[in-house]
DNA sequence: GTCTATATTCGGATAGAC
DNA sequence: GTCTATCCGAATATAGAC
């Protein structure tokens, strides 16, 4: 009944889930994300099918798993970045990053941010690590002088679709990466500039990036 | 044997095939698009599911019909528009109108651009409606001054980026397609003006759009 | 062309012994 | 926690009568 996070028991558990968690992307590169199969995961982690379920409570759990972890993969590597200094300057280098990392890995990407796995929908909590990450592009944005709902739509528009490019026709590389200059200024170039809080007409729904 | 196209037999067996169609893709809307059950497909069309061979070989030859003809539609969308006058405001029309286009259609979307079903490439002959299409859009750009390769995977993802956002926060509405015009402003502003046809260091892969 | 019947395979999930 | 054994359902696809 201890749910210390130094419990031994805890901590092999956790590592035995961050090894599935693993095999799962690997498995999902190799059969695509909606045709992952627990017969297979559990066979390449060393189980039979039915031990997964003592870490995992159905194949959505799974997905949700892999949903959350994603965006943690996502945070740390931004913690890893620093996006301190001038504000145009770093929201060139978190764009970039930011088409880096998608280009790193297809499934991760169409995980986090193409979300078109037939019945998936992320738990709240497997939600949250997805909303901190909105935060800081919001904040960069803003920083930077992108502060106009209409054109953070635009922003949004330009990053998920330069991603997408990215994973779609150079994956692991980075012709679109290298762009990030250009298409920072260009947004920052057409950004209206105004210091009132007006946003027009358009509703405040939530834009997932 | 006859192959005509007034052959009676052959209309009739046209006119069911673009009525399974049409009922595959209110069962991608309602199920999800890798999630089509032949057997409800079947039933939705007063058939038992074995009859659906008689007109597709297999699951994977439904979705490249499905593929053929959402680019056919797309082709017909575009026929009835007239993209013919000013380089600049032609652009502008066309890229609100295929935002338009995709906001009208979630499933058709996915299939078109997307690309995520686990086992589906498109074969050859479904594939060419995709080419002509790509031929069109590129001709738009070269005649509105967005010729540079660079310029081109700038332009693409854009408008594949305002597509997806259109699609995924505001499907049926024109939140993104009312930005067509900016958008597309913004582009020729950065656009590389030369008039030689050095394209930079980039390959030329095929990026479709 | 459409049907019934069935083959085949595979999926996720559960029961209960150890 | 892991296993064996099994259930149950669903999927695509085929055989052969009508």
């Amino acid at each position: 009944m201890t749910m210390h996070a130094e419990d031994p028991r805890q901590r092999r558990r956790d590592a035995k889930i961050a090894e599935i968690l693993e095999v799962a992307w690997s498995l999902a590169l190799r059969d695509g994300l909606g045709a992952i199969s627990l017969r297979d995961l559990a066979a390449a982690v060393g189980l039979r099918q039915p031990s997964l379920y003592v870490y995992f409570d159905s194949k959505n759990a799974l997905y949700d798993a892999m949903f959350a972890d994603g965006y943690q993969q996502l945070l740390s590597y931004l913690d890893e970045r620093d996006y301190e200094g001038d504000p145009r300057d770093a929201l060139v280098d978190f764009v970039r990053d930011l088409l880096l990392f998608s280009s790193a890995s297809a499934v991760r990407h169409q995980m986090l941010f193409q979300r078109t796995l037939p019945g998936f929908e992320p738990s709240p909590e497997g939600y949250e690590p997805s909303l901190e990450f909105s935060r800081r592009a919001t904040a960069l944005c803003e920083r930077a002088g992108i502060k106009d709902s209409a054109d953070i739509d635009l922003f949004s528009a330009l990053m998920n679709g330069m991603a997408h490019q990215q994973v779609a026709n150079d994956p692991g590389g980075s012709r679109w990466a290298d762009q990030a200059e250009r298409a920072v200024d260009m947004l920052l170039a057409v950004a209206h500039k105004s210091t009132s809080k007006t946003s027009r007409t358009t509703t405040p729904t939530r834009a997932h990036l």
